[in-house]
DNA sequence: CGAAGATATCCGCTTGCGTTTATATACACC
DNA sequence: GGTGTATATAAACGCAAGCGGATATCTTCG
């Protein structure tokens, strides 16, 4: 775990919903509380701090405003988390695809 | 989102390590209470409940012992949501499993 | 009866979310 | 420089939910 549980990051409906948005294209800060109609804008600013101190997102700034983005890669430490379910659950996948999830296995954990 | 939020179900630490110990394979309540060493038995037995509930175990009576099992295809719903992501981070992948992945991306949603 | 577990209560504590209000920056434009 | 806009932040507050402990009880099976 890092400073912040990632899982918990993205536990936040309303979280993973500026997540969302964000995998459209970049938002302003501004935009995107327009789009959380329900949320003030401390609020929406707090969620994005959050995302920021967890490295879901990046910002930049343009003018007077500033810029999201997604910086998806934050979501490798749950997907490694779920890959070593994936095994589990029935395969959907082809034969290939299998062979392949195998090869990686052996690669071993980051 | 299901009855239980799945996302909320996998973000407690414990819960995580009582799948953790369950993909190792199946072992009885008891055993999962010795495994857990800060909690009490009902605490365990309740975060088993709620794992029950969310479908990501499932419970097989064995004489007076409830033998506990993973049942991991519940994690596709995570997986799923993941999968939206995976685009976005610097590929580690090599150019057959992007392939793939692009192809998996047309068949749509389950 | 005794052991294994599930459940139910009650309690205390902490944490997270959202609101409101106010302030602090930083830039933009005149 | 002054003014207005866009955002972040801060502080105080209420509220609900989650977790864990302790304890007791119920059921089921051996």
């Amino acid at each position: 775990m890092s400073v912040v549980d990632m899982f918990t990051v993205v536990a936040d409906p309303t979280r993973r919903a500026l997540l969302d948005l964000l995998s459209a294209g970049e938002r302003s800060a501004g935009e995107l509380v327009i789009a959380m109609p329900r949320l003030t804008q401390p609020a929406v600013s707090r969620h994005l701090r959050v995302l920021r101190e967890a490295g879901l997102v990046v910002v930049r700034p343009d003018g007077q405003r500033r810029v999201y983005a997604l910086h998806a890669e934050g979501l490798v430490e749950i997907d490694e988390w779920i890959a070593r379910y994936r095994r589990y659950w029935p395969r959907h996948l082809s034969a290939l695809e299998e062979h392949l999830e195998r090869r990686n296995d052996k690669k071993g954990p980051t």
